[in-house]
RNA sequence: GCCCGAAUGGCGGAAUCGGUAGACGCCAGGGACUUAAAAUCCCUUGUUCGCAAGGACGUGCCGGUUCGAGUCCGGCUUCGGGCACCA
């Protein structure tokens, strides 16, 4: 054995140990309790960053400690190579996007191989590989005609310079990032997969979700969005057709002052057609495809249509007006405005000078305008009646609420209705470098799937991409073909799956390698996912589809659980600051940090940033997550480098819980490198002298017994923390704090030696999750076997951890004031004897009289004067 | 704007079910070893008063519950994530 600690030697050995024998190669097995552990793949961007060491390393921890448990554990991966990344860079390097994406991944692959995760590489996926995505083409197709999916006009950002249509992330202030021309809102048909079909089913799935985090559990229903109103009618003076407006709150129906519709609602429409100003007004404050943040932050406009409706209770005309806030996509696009009680409303009521109504009176308060959100009443306050309402008024919410939906639907002009927040999933993408979409256009048959014997429908990847129109959409070769269903001369869709589309069902694909079909007879094996890890970025759309596909490819037969995966870790950020350069018409490049120079203030925050290469000026940003976008990822390499594949992973695990954000720096990595030095030191010390003898544990002394105590404290500590907490660095910290205590043990007497060979073997294997290659040579070194990977993980002796003594934290009024050693038997009134015959609690009770003892068996006493 | 999180020493973090705040590590300071450097080892290290023993204060801010609050409740502030075409 080597005295000193060389990483790259030991990763060397235990890396090519590992290919020889094909250790994570695994085959079903019934016989033996499965494990799929999967991580969220990468999109193959050029490096990993310290997000995915981060990421891929708490996976292949677990997936390691679960094999040391002894189950057949799976751990795949693969790569998410659509998107729009490549089709940048093929514009910025004038290449191809496949071949962009395709030596990414090379490059990435040999970094995590570099890293020691143990990757299943014969269940490998690229997303981009016709013999992938031509089974989300035949899923799709199945859908198509199962009628799960439609197609619809929909809006998109138009850059009207670059001829293309541009990503939300592409449009800066309302500008393409490229060309700085104003960008143009364009309605264009697109497919839609009717993902509000099973709202409720992914609603209540979630209650399923135990080993979910609850924070996405309440994102995803907050997302979803259920909610119970009134649907009912305004008749429309002059207007053959009623408008119909949903509302949660039909309790304030008396203080309806107006009706506001969306800006893409017939009636405005209607209306528009002879008002120009209405039009031009409809046009100019139109929201379409803006992100709701924007919206939500916008100004609130609006126009009175120069209509009236007719209050369907009181009979009286209140006006109707178009508002920018109004959504066409959510209930009927029409709602009742009721300004005395909503806040939006209420604003809208101000600035047009609309009247102002109160209808609910909360016991104690009153209506003032300066202080309208505190007269706000939430609708469950208990305190709450209805006022000015006619017959309704005394009711409270849910009696209003309960009286008038029996009252419409008596009548037959309005019914009680259950509405979602969640919109149908568009899923059309006007870009070259994704999986086309499987349908053919036939000027007689209309839209028809492509024949499943018919497909993959297969992307060309040897093309001139210059950004401007998507190569297949420029070729008309490419787009001809014949109708499936007449023969006749037909066209084929040129656009492409959104590419959440192949990240929502790789988890199967995985289980299922060489399958000819989406997945084969193993899926059922594999499937569920036990445990899943990725970044909390995630918690709502891709975890989303995610359960939706899962449920989709249920319902085609090809898989039989409900959910996709159990267990659910969502890692925090790793975020970094950004820095960037600004040229004359505000286009920023971003720099990353590894190429700044910065000066930090006294609290480590950047003060100035200047180019290490030529000393020019450099803007600070703010702290985000590592992304290509923001060019702020820190490349692992160089740590990998210089300390080698296990110190980096024993920081990464060590710098912070899995679930916290983490501002990156890597400091504290040099800590990592000297406690493996000191791992190796330690075990090359003991096993120089020789093997050690057999263990008599009746012959222990009390030193011994102590260290040995210590030691299955530590194992059912680091266990539990691996096990159920999911906490690595308090794992690695315990290990840490056991081998600062073994360097003050001193005894070579024989079982001396026999118990620090307990304690190395049972330290080497805690920490083979985090630092397999050292972990392989060590164990190899303590027991002769190279079997690292397949050792059972140290269980602890409970009879070791009982304890005699036990020391008791005295506090006087919930201060600290002593501590005392009692026998671990000693009953109460035995404790308190000792504690008030101490010295220290004599000195802060004397002369006051005790009111109240508290007692905490084992852990403290309270006395309270 | 809305939804979900987070905030603890100079820094990363620990305190798992309301019970010793600061484990473990980094940085810094002091010392040992060495011709020297690296490596390694030992000591100190929340603030403050004190020669010391010991005391007071202290977990973003304001208030509350409790014998006892970093932890629970109410109200804020700041930061991070998401908001449907970044992935």
């Amino acid at each position: 054995m080597n005295p000193n600690y060389d990483p790259h030697a030991v990763e060397r050995a235990a890396q090519s140990f590992w290919t020889e024998t094909r250790a994570f190669e695994v085959v079903e097995d019934p016989s033996r309790e499965k494990y799929y552990c999967l991580s969220m793949f990468p999109y193959p961007s050029g490096k990993l960053h310290m997000g995915h060491v981060r990421n891929y390393t708490i996976g292949d921890v677990m997936s390691r400690y679960q094999r040391m448990l002894g189950k057949n554990v799976l751990q795949p991966m693969g790569f998410d190579a659509f998107g729009l990344p490549a089709e940048n860079a093929a514009i910025a390097n004038k290449t191809a996007p496949a071949k962009w994406t395709y030596s990414n991944i090379e490059y990435m692959k040999t970094q995590l191989n570099a890293l020691g995760f143990g990757y299943d590489w014969t269940r490998e996926v690229q997303t981009c590989s016709p013999d992938y995505y031509r089974w989300e083409q035949l899923l799709f197709t199945r859908l198509m005609k199962k009628g799960l999916v439609y197609r619809k006009d929909s809006v998109v950002n138009w850059d009207p310079i670059d001829q293309t249509v541009l990503a939300n992330e592409q449009v800066v202030d309302g500008r393409g990032w490229r060309s700085g021309a104003l960008v143009e809102r364009r309605s264009i048909p697109q497919w839609f997969l009717k993902i509000t079909a099973y709202a409720q089913e992914l609603l209540d799935g979630l209650d399923t979700l135990e080993g979910w985090p609850d924070s996405v559990k309440t994102m995803q229903r907050n997302w979803i969005g259920r909610s119970e109103g009134l649907e009912f009618s305004f008749e429309i003076e002059g207007h053959k057709d009623p408008l119909t407006v949903y509302t949660t709150r039909p309790d304030t129906i008396m203080g309806v002052t107006f009706v506001t519709v969306a800006l893409e609602h017939p009636l405005a429409q209607a209306a528009a057609r002879n008002n120009p100003e209405l039009a031009v007004f409809l046009k100019d404050a139109s929201t379409d495809s803006l992100p709701e943040a924007e919206m939500e932050t916008m100004e609130k406009r609006g126009m009175a249509l120069g209509i009236h409706a007719v209050h369907p209770i009181s009979g009286k005309k209140v006006p109707v007006w178009a508002g920018n806030f109004v959504l066409m996509g959510y209930g009927t696009g029409a709602v009742m405005a009721v300004p005395g009680h909503d806040e939006r409303d209420h604003a809208f009521a101000l600035k047009y000078q609309l009247p102002i109504k109160q209808v609910i009176a909360v016991e104690g308060e009153t209506y003032d305008s300066a202080t309208w959100k505190d007269w706000y009443a939430d609708k469950f306050n208990p305190t709450l009646k209805l006022v000015n309402s006619g017959d309704l008024d005394g009711l409270n919410y849910q009696q209003a609420f309960d009286a008038l939906v029996e009252r419409f639907e008596q009548q037959g002009t309005g019914q009680r209705r259950i509405n979602f927040r969640l919109r149908d999933w568009g899923v059309s993408r006007q870009r070259y470098w994704g999986c086309p979409i499987p349908v053919i256009y036939c000027k007689r048959c209309d839209a028809q799937p492509v024949p499943e014997d018919q497909l993959p429908v297969v992307l060309p990847e040897d093309v001139n991409f210059t950004g401007v129109k998507s190569p297949i959409k420029a070729d008309p070769e490419w787009r001809k073909t014949t109708c499936p269903k007449c023969g006749d001369e037909a066209e084929r869709e040129t656009d492409t799956f959104d590419t959440f589309f192949e990240s929502s069902w790789y988890h199967a694909r995985y289980t299922s390698p060489g399958a000819e079909q989406l997945v084969d007879e193993r899926a059922n094996y594999w499937l569920p996912v036990d445990q899943y890890i990725g970044g909390i970025e995630h918690a709502i759309l891709h975890l989303l589809y995610f359960r939706f596909f899962h449920k989709l490819m249920r319902d085609e037969g090809f898989v039989h659980s409900d959910e996709p995966a159990t267990e659910l870790l969502t890692q925090g950020m790793v975020i970094k600051e950004t820095y960037f350069t600004e040229d004359a018409n505000g286009q920023k490049t971003w720099i990353n940090p590894a190429d700044v120079d910065i000066e930090f203030d006294a609290k480590g925050h950047p003060l100035s940033a200047k180019l290490t290469s030529d000393g020019s000026a450099v803007q600070i940003g703010g702290i985000e997550k590592m992304s290509k976008s923001k060019n702020n990822g820190i490349d692992p390499q160089v740590l990998i480098d210089q300390y080698g594949a296990d110190t980096v992973r024993l920081f990464a695990m060590f710098a912070a819980p899995p679930d916290a954000s983490l501002e990156w720096n890597d400091s504290g990595v040099e800590g990592a490198a000297r406690f493996l030095r000191r791992l190796w030191r330690g075990v090359q010390a003991h096993v120089s002298q020789g093997p050690a003898e057999k263990l008599e544990l009746a012959s222990l002394n009390p030193a011994q017994k102590t260290l040995r105590a210590a030691l299955h404290d530590t194992i059912a500590k680091v266990g539990d923390d691996y096990g159920r907490r999911k906490q690595y660095n308090t794992a690695i910290a315990a290990v840490m704090e056991l081998m600062n205590t073994v360097a003050k043990f001193e005894d070579d007497s024989t079982q001396g030696r026999a118990l620090l060979q307990e304690i190395w073997e049972a330290v080497v294997l805690m920490l083979n999750p985090i630092v397999p290659h050292t972990g392989h040579a060590l164990w190899e070194a303590l027991s002769g076997s190279n079997g690292a990977l397949d050792a059972r993980f140290p269980v602890a002796d409970e009879s070791a951890r009982v304890k005699d003594q036990v020391t008791l934290v005295i506090q006087v009024n919930g201060k600290l004031r002593s501590r005392i050693e009692v026998a671990s038997s000693a009953s109460k009134d035995e404790i308190l004897e000792q504690v008030l015959a101490d010295e220290n609690v004599q000195k802060f009770v004397a002369g006051q009289s005790i009111k109240k003892k508290i007692v905490v068996p084992g852990k403290l006493v309270n006395l309270v004067v």
